[in-house]
DNA sequence: GTTCTAGAAC
DNA sequence: GTTCTAGAAC
């Protein structure tokens, strides 16, 4: 069935609300059952059909006056764009995207004998990965006017309905709905897709499926509403396709282009939720705060966030920016949790602004406990060795510690707490309808909120660790201050210098020199570095287990495994890795005590880096001068299973007994492994390098070259020994693989 | 029956 | 990090 033709009841003037409705959706997403459900007549009896007769038969159709469903795959653009151009003024483009669990598609395709497609049996599965794999998501760019994604059965049995209520008169709000988080990169297994019924892991839904936003539009009697709400959210898509190219996965490999890097604060609006500030003034007051800062901060960006898809208080302010010709490029709204703006919106905001209490503790709700639950237990901890409590138009900047889950999923170096004036009775320093004075102090709230993020900039256009100190009514403290433990009650300005000394007796003394100072502390018992690690990150780090020692060891006595130790400086030990995961494997140690893995890396370690960067390569280089079909990648895992800061120089053949599992596969093949030049590129300009969490490790498994899905690990290590697919563009850029070189110089 | 994964123990 | 093994998947 390619065209179905859905008969006006009558009369000439209904043909204004006639409607294209372009299916998007693989093979077995159930196209052509949606269509039987809202269909009473349909045109080809069913039958397949050429394209060229599909678009003919459809412009036929609408020229009787009605709607047509386009029932093709669909799912990439060129595809779309010969039917989009059907539409006319009179008529509406509406795309559906049917975007279900790619088991779900596969199982049914495999089912289907006799269908349209051919695609009976096994090939079924292998050609709807494959479609899966290229598809693109509608845009309202392309030409549509209303977008509806389906991501689960009941959203496609609402939008069903909601197409088959549709009667001539009346037409449905122009956006885009029910798309949840875009960024699920995390997928069950094939295997998995194959057998299991429950939803993808992270199918959340914020309120924003497609049942809710049709309500919210329509209480909100808007349709320009969810119109301009799809402007951000399309923007947002933007930034994910830039980076995240035809593989989700891998996106974070791209992820450090200069735009998505651009210093980003997120905030709340402040006040107008549980405080009940009047939204009419607050958004004057954002707009003229917003305005003051943009300029001032180069090419910082500004983002509003707002959970509701029909927020008041994000379409006042966008409404008021735009009559300010604020640039849109630095100043956004944004519809969603703004505890997961990275992992749920692809939007990467360095800084989050919590609208917090003034006892700056979690819980309440809203922002507040969103964000301190979101963070963990960590954010508290810090907050309180900032301050006790918050004054209302004050703010305060928290560096958020590595462990917190913001930073590692999120990538939120700071989170900055911001109290603001309340007009709600029942809360705390209530202002009595005072709103002369309610508007100082939300002004001023913000202005502490933009000084506490010019600060943050600032301290990273320069030196990430010289913070400057008291701004305004914003105190900044650089992170390192989390290696103090927190019984040291000292003044502020002490605490600089304390803190580098901290710094300098735990972090910069080598191995070597430590072992002389401190002897006995090297040979301390396990229970002891745990304390250790306890004591400095001030949260519940990861502690090392007994077995997580040997590379420790390695790096601090270096001459008692002279067999195994490859080279030695002051600096670095180069052995091979005792289970190597490929058939060059080594391991570039970084000889430094406190460094015991990427999360511990600051800006002061660099030269470090480097030194082991340089050293990895020299190895590489002449493994390739032996061996030229090896390829070389140099990296570190987000999180290493064994103790002390290490390199991974590792060939990509991944032609090893000792690769057995997704654990192992993943962590050289996803963006868990962060190869080494990134890493001192976002050191070098953040201070920070980011990490991306273990779940990642279970994501299914791809092949690293041509990005294929397999079963399991046996299948896997099989396809790989024969494939000769090119490396994804990603890592072929900036000197992520290494290859062998000819006479003359050329890359093979 | 065999193959493969994933969690616990080390 | 690996090894071991129960039980799920085939």
């Amino acid at each position: 069935m390619d065209v179905d033709g859905k008969s006006s009841s009558k009369g000439e003037e209904e043909k204004k609300n006639a409607v294209v409705v372009i299916l998007v959706g693989a093979p077995g997403s159930g196209k052509s059952t949606f269509c039987d459900h809202v269909m009473r007549d349909t045109i080809g009896n069913g039958k397949a059909g050429t394209k060229a007769q599909c678009l003919t038969n459809a412009a036929a159709a609408l020229k009787d006056g009605k709607s047509v469903f386009i029932d093709r795959c669909n799912l990439d653009r060129e595809q779309r764009a010969d039917f989009v151009k059907l539409g006319n003024p009179q008529v509406d483009m509406h795309a559906v995207v049917l975007d279900l669990p790619a088991k779900l598609c596969i199982s049914r395709s495999v089912k289907r004998e006799g269908h349209e497609g051919n695609l009976q049996g096994g090939k079924a599965a292998a050609v709807v990965n494959r479609m899966l794999q290229k598809k693109e998501f509608p845009k309202l760019s392309e030409g549509f006017s209303r977008i509806t994604f389906c991501q689960s059965e009941s959203d496609v049995q609402a939008a069903i309905d909601m197409y088959s209520a549709l009667g001539p008169q009346n037409t449905l709000p122009s956006g885009s709905f029910g798309q949840k988080n875009p960024d699920a990169k995390v997928q069950l297994g094939i295997m998995k897709f194959l057998k299991k019924v429950d939803s993808p892991v992270n199918a959340v839904s914020k309120g924003d499926s497609l049942k809710d936003s049709v309500t919210t539009d329509k209480e909100n009697d808007s349709s320009f509403i969810g119109r301009e709400e799809l402007k951000e959210v399309e923007e947002v898509k933007g930034v994910e396709e830039v980076k995240g190219g035809e593989d989700l996965a891998f996106s974070s490999l791209e992820s450090t282009s200069s735009f998505d890097n651009a210093p980003t604060l997120a905030f709340p609006s402040i006040s107008t939720a549980d405080f009940q500030f009047d939204l009419e003034k607050a958004s004057d007051i954002i707009v003229e705060k917003v305005f003051e800062y943009v300029s001032k901060l180069g090419n910082a960006r500004f983002v509003l966030v707002d959970l509701s898809s029909g927020s008041k208080i994000l379409s006042l302010v966008r409404a008021k920016a735009g009559e300010k010709n604020i640039d849109s490029g630095k100043f956004l709204t944004f519809v969603g949790d703004i505890t997961r703006l990275y992992s749920g919106g692809g939007l990467r905001c360095n800084v989050v602004a919590n609208a917090a209490n003034w006892r700056l503790k979690p819980g309440g709700g809203g922002v507040n406990a969103a964000i301190f639950s979101a963070a963990g237990p960590s954010l508290e901890t810090a907050t309180m060795e900032r301050a006790g409590s918050l004054a209302p138009g004050k703010a305060v900047v928290v560096p958020l510690p590595s462990t917190s889950p913001l930073f590692c999923r999120e990538g939120v170096t700071h989170v900055i707490h911001v109290l603001g004036p309340n007009m709600n009775p029942k809360r705390p320093n209530f202002l009595n309808k005072d709103y002369k004075k309610g508007c100082e102090v939300l002004r001023e709230a913000y202005s502490a909120l933009f000084e506490g993020f010019a600060s943050i900039v600032k301290s990273q256009e320069t030196s990430y660790e010289e913070p400057t100190g008291k701004l305004g009514s914003v105190r900044l403290v650089s992170p390192v201050d989390f290696k103090i433990p927190r019984k040291n009650q000292i003044s502020n300005a002490d605490r600089k210098v304390k803190r580098e000394d901290v710094y300098e007796s735990e972090r910069n003394k080598k191995c070597k020199g430590l072992h002389e100072e401190h002897g006995s502390k090297t040979g301390a018992t396990n229970g002891n570095d745990d304390a250790q690690n306890e004591k400095n990150n001030g949260s519940a780090s990861k502690a090392w287990g007994a077995w997580a020692q040997s590379l420790y060891r390695i790096a601090t006595n270096p001459e008692k495994h002279k067999n195994d130790v490859m080279e030695i400086s002051d600096d670095i030990v180069v052995v091979n890795d005792l289970y190597p995961k490929a058939k060059r494997h080594l391991l570039v140690l970084a000889r430094y005590e406190g460094l015991d893995r990427l999360a511990d890396v600051r800006k002061e370690n660099l030269q470090l880096l480097r030194t082991m960067h340089d050293v990895g390569l020299k190895w590489a280089e002449k493994y390739l001068s032996e061996d030229k079909t090896l390829i070389f990648r140099l990296g570190y895992h987000s999180a290493p299973s064994m103790r002390q800061l290490h390199l991974h120089v590792i060939s990509q053949d991944f032609d090893s007994k000792h690769l057995k599992n997704k654990k192992h596969w993943n962590s050289f093949n996803s963006a868990f492994f962060r190869d080494s030049v990134d890493v001192m590129e976002e050191i070098d300009k953040f201070g920070r390098a980011t990490l991306k969490d273990e779940d990642i490790l279970l994501m299914e498994l791809r092949c690293h070259r041509c990005r294929s899905a397999h079963p399991n690990i046996p299948r896997l290590k099989s396809h790989i020994g024969n494939c000769r697919a090119p490396f994804p563009a990603s890592l072929l850029q900036n000197g992520r693989l290494l290859f062998a070189t000819d006479k003359d110089g050329t890359n093979q």
